[in-house]
DNA sequence: AGCCAGGCTACCG
DNA sequence: CGGTAGCATGGC
């Protein structure tokens, strides 16, 4: 008996196929996706740009995101040491788009000392934690999307489509959760496989939740995900 | 005009 | 512990 959360991820794979993610602007294709190809990233400046990208993305479109991120690069301010020379006002400006700009200008020198301090080391998930700024869901983007770690990454839009299915009780904690897509996903999928299919599998949900539950009634083509 | 966006911290009871 | 105000811009 297959567990209905591999199900959903066919079923939306079936739906919306790869996605590609975490976009990065030295990946090629659309928005710096990078469909089919899951060797990104492919340096530690690009683990970096990861980082910058998951705190600047907190409670913001990634469009926003992507401008930060280009004005950031136009500064030579990708790397640690390109982001620590910049003035606070100066970063606070790049990033403005991304909004709440002066606590995620503090959140990004805070996240460059400590990546800086890494010396090109993967840090562990409780290093991460103890970053201001860095909370469960940014650790989590940073350690699966930057450093390939298999932990699953829960937001918002995954809490709303698994409460709205009855697999989780509202305000479900976030480590709650999260064992359940793992738990479900580590009897299904080879240790091999499993950092592109939680990649896969969050960007999915982003995916189908932008087109029905960013307003209510949320849910209305969740037969897409059961049929 | 008002709600929402790929959260986190600090502080409250 | 669990719950929530504040943070701020941009898009629809």
């Amino acid at each position: 008996m297959m567990h209905p959360v591999y199900r959903i991820y066919e079923q939306l794979m079936r739906e919306y196929g790869p996605q590609g993610w975490w976009p990065l602007s030295s990946c090629e294709g659309e928005g710096g996706y990078h469909r089919g190809r899951y060797d990104c990233p492919r340096s530690e400046e690009e683990v970096f740009e990861v980082g910058l990208g998951a705190i600047l993305t907190q409670n913001t479109t990634f469009s926003s995101v992507h401008k930060a991120l280009a004005s950031l690069g136009q500064q030579q301010a990708l790397t640690p040491q390109g982001l620590l020379a910049l003035s606070p006002e100066t970063l606070k400006t790049l990033i403005r788009p991304c909004g709440y700009f002066n606590q995620k200008a503090e959140y990004l020198y805070r996240f460059t000392d400590f990546f800086i301090q890494l010396h090109g080391d993967v840090p562990s998930r409780e290093a991460l934690l103890s970053v201001k700024g860095i909370g469960e869901e940014t650790a989590d983007s940073i350690l699966l999307y930057g450093y390939k770690k298999s932990e699953f990454v829960i937001d918002a839009y995954t809490e709303r489509i698994l409460s709205h299915l009855g697999l989780i009780e509202e305000n479900a904690r976030y480590g709650k959760v999260k064992a359940l897509m793992q738990g479900a996903l580590e009897a299904e999928v080879d240790a091999g496989e499993r950092v592109t299919v939680y990649q896969e599998y969050h960007a999915l949900f982003v995916a189908h939740a932008k087109r029905f539950y960013s307003k209510k009634p949320y849910g209305e083509r969740d037969d897409i995900l059961i049929a």
